[in-house]
DNA sequence: AGTAAGGCGGGCA
DNA sequence: GTGCCCGCCTTAC
């Protein structure tokens, strides 16, 4: 199956009021490597607002891109309970990871 | 089929 | 703690 298609597969099972990072989600797919691709597969996906691709941030905590503009990303973040402090979210608090087991943060 | 671009990450200055 | 650079992977042209 598509990377891509793969990636907007898990990015709909983020829970609300969390965020998970490109890196958490290409190792996700096993492909610990493809940060960078699945940003690329967020970007032009297609299919509307059937994938909360805002949810996704940088590793960093820093926001990162939107294709509607970061502010709109960040809007919606807080839409979604998420706080952004200084641009960045605040990953201890809402990371959440794919990994079972793997205790958010 | 070659190549460049992209919502990144980690390391180093 | 911030900023830059170089490496990585997938998809469009």
């Amino acid at each position: 199956m598509k990377f891509s298609k793969q990636v907007l597969k898990l990015t709909r099972k983020i829970p609300r009021g969390r965020v998970t990072t490109y890196s958490e989600m290409a190792r996700a797919l096993g492909n610990p490597k493809a940060s960078r691709a699945v940003g690329n597969a967020l970007n032009r996906n297609k299919l509307p607002d059937l994938i909360p691709c805002y949810r996704v941030v940088r590793s960093d905590g820093s926001v990162g891109g939107y294709a509607s503009g970061a502010k709109e990303k960040i809007r919606r973040l807080r839409r979604d309970g998420i706080g952004i402090e200084k641009g960045k979210v605040n990953l201890e608090k809402h990371f959440h990871s794919f990994r079972k087991g793997q205790h958010d943060f």
